[in-house]
DNA sequence: GCCGTTTTCGGCCCGACTGTTTTCAGTCG
């Protein structure tokens, strides 16, 4: 068992007790319970073996002997007989929005509904409504309700989300009026994925003209709601990539003096939101989206920046805000200096028409100088992955020579020769060691047999990490983002062993990855483990998703000491020269 | 269930919107 799944527990042991109509105070526990453990850098079986349990904000005794009965035993009792007495269908409509805790109970004390189907079948019948409490819209609502969460209601990934944002955000920043506008939300935040658009506006005049432009923007499918300062639509959009973009989108639109406050409010995360109230209320304050107030005074603020400082804090970047310690750091003037996306000076793993890419080396080389970049480095996949066109050794020494030849010929840039290096189901490598040692730097990857134990992956993926001429693992958990693919393996173990080898890990900037979450980031920093953000691109439009492993690496507290992108060419090649020589 | 620079008991963020109601509970972010 590990941290996800004891968070997971926790989180749903909440839910239940919600249908079970428990107080909101103790549900809130439980869910703050699951964060806390989510979100602590520390490994949960060292805190809890150290029985520093109690230590971390928002555990407390109860909480302690839980957690520590599913780490040492997996099982808890009580978390069974909850399940046992909670029909999962009611688990299911508490995602229909409008349903809550108090409507679904009644919902099953008075009608016997525990499943979606039912509920669809007594909103059909015309039951539904008859209930106190109830009424013919609230039935309208929830069969609409139930078709949303089937077509629309998935999360979407950032760079979809921002696609559609933009297109939102040019429809309305011409207009008459408006003077500022802004994605807030968990865009904002840089969140992996996203469940709605939240675009703030402030306009001097009338704002019912901005409403009306916004609702009949292109791609707008349906009205969700329209008032004077708050409207909802539901927007779709076809991407150049050729999927179908379905999201909710909130406008909202304030006078130019309440937008610092309204910019915070809206940007979240709902958990920094609170701890931000608090603190306000601490201070004899009041903070909410209009303004910052004491008793007497409403508090001046031009920017976000005036907003933290009144609470006497350095203005918090939007990735750090969830609550995980960021207030308490900003107080303390040790926030971290984030990494920027202008400090990376290249990448390491790139393929390209040798193996599975779409463009030659030095188009990929030209697209990286076009980036700015001082460096890029070649990694095609090895030889065993024939279905990828992996490299046999003697195409290798082709490749080798024809980058040789580029570095001659291309000014103030250099390509770094580097390997996709299979790791082999017993952990063993793809290439022979003489081979693997002319490259520049090898990253090390799993292609094949995703169906290993957990046990057998993690030893796999630590024998490749440990072996001296492997510079970097590459993407650690073959996740993809929103879709249940990806290997069983214990990343703590992984990342202690790339600890103690010096190994670096990859943060994998293909958006539809995620290998190395925020939290991670956050746990490979601490164990000294230097990261590498690492495109993954097979073209040279491909190079560009770079900026989306910058994201996760600010949300994961990274500066640019942490990240080896940051270093310059000289640095680089005197780093992988070091550890070859450490190797022989 | 957690927590303490008013508290070891009695609090626990804040406001808007919706639909169902004649004053408010439930939901949402």
């Amino acid at each position: 068992m590990d941290r996800e799944d004891v968070a997971a527990i926790l989180a749903e042991i909440g839910t239940m007790l919600e249908l079970q109509g428990e107080s909101s105070f103790r549900v809130n526990a439980y869910h703050n319970g699951a964060r806390a453990i989510l979100q602590m850098e520390e490994d949960l079986g060292e805190v809890v073996r150290q029985g520093r349990l109690e230590s971390i904000p928002g555990i407390g005794a109860t909480l302690r002997e839980k957690i520590t009965t599913l780490m040492t035993t997996g099982k808890l009792k009580f978390y069974d007989d909850l399940k046992a007495k909670t029909p999962p269908g009611l688990l299911d409509m508490l995602r229909i929005p409008g349903l809550g805790p108090k409507k679904v109970i009644a919902l099953q004390e008075q009608l016997g509904i525990d499943t979606l189907e039912k509920l669809k079948t007594a909103c059909d019948a015309g039951q539904v409504a008859r209930i106190k409490g109830f009424g013919v819209r609230t039935q309208e609502k929830i069969l609409e309700g139930l078709r949303f969460i089937q077509e629309i209601g998935n999360r979407v990934r950032l760079d979809q989300a921002m696609a559609v944002a933009d297109g939102l955000v040019a429809g309305l920043r011409d207009l008459p009026g408006v003077e500022q506008i802004e994605v807030c939300g968990s865009i904002r935040r840089r969140r992996e994925t996203v469940k709605d658009i939240d675009l703030l506006v402030s306009c001097t005049g009338d704002a019912a003209p901005i409403m009306e432009q916004f609702v009949h923007l292109p791609g707008v499918i349906q009205v969700t709601g329209q008032g004077e300062t708050k409207s909802s639509v539901i927007v779709q959009k076809i991407l150049s990539s050729g999927n179908k973009v379905t999201l909710n989108a909130d406008l909202r639109v304030v006078s130019p003096r309440q937008f610092p406050f309204a910019l915070h409010y809206f940007t979240g995360s709902k958990e920094h939101g609170i701890a931000m109230r608090v603190r306000a209320q601490r201070q004899g304050l009041k903070l909410n989206e209009y303004e910052l107030a004491g008793e007497s005074q409403s508090i001046e603020a031009a920017t976000e920046a005036d907003l933290f400082a009144a609470l006497g804090l350095a203005w918090i970047p939007p990735e750090l805000r969830e609550d995980t310690g960021e207030l308490d750091a900003a107080e303390k003037g040790t926030l971290p200096r984030l990494l920027e996306p202008e400090q990376i000076q290249g990448v390491f793993h790139n393929h390209t028409v040798y193996s599975d890419g779409g463009n030659t080396v030095e188009e990929m080389a030209r697209a990286a100088q076009a980036l700015g970049w001082k460096y890029l480095g070649i990694g095609d996949h090895s030889q065993s992955l024939t279905i990828a066109n992996g490299l046999s050794p003697r195409r290798v020494r082709a490749q080798q020579r024809e980058i040789d030849a580029l570095n001659k010929k291309l000014k103030n840039f250099r390509i770094f020769k580097g390997t996709e290096c299979d790791i082999l189901p017993d952990g063993s490598l793809d290439y022979d060691d003489e081979l693997l040692a002319t490259f520049d730097y090898v990253v090390a990857s799993v292609h094949t047999h995703f169906n290993q134990s957990r046990q057998e992956m993690t030893e796999r993926i630590i024998r490749a990490v440990r072996h001296p001429l492997v510079t970097m693992l590459g993407h650690s958990t073959g996740r993809l983002l929103l879709q249940r693919e990806g290997y069983q393996v214990d990343l703590e173990a992984v990342l202690r062993a790339a600890a103690e080898s010096g190994c670096m890990i990859e943060i994998n900037a293909d958006p539809h990855r995620l290998d190395l979450d925020w939290v991670h980031c956050k746990r490979a920093r601490n164990l000294g483990v230097l990261l590498v953000i690492n495109p993954d691109a097979h073209s040279t439009q491909g190079l560009r998703n770079y900026w989306f492993g910058v994201s996760v690496a600010r949300r994961g507290w990274l500066e640019p000491a942490n990240v080896f992108n940051t270093r310059g060419p000289d640095e680089v090649a005197a780093w992988f020269a070091q550890r070859k020589a450490a190797a022989r």
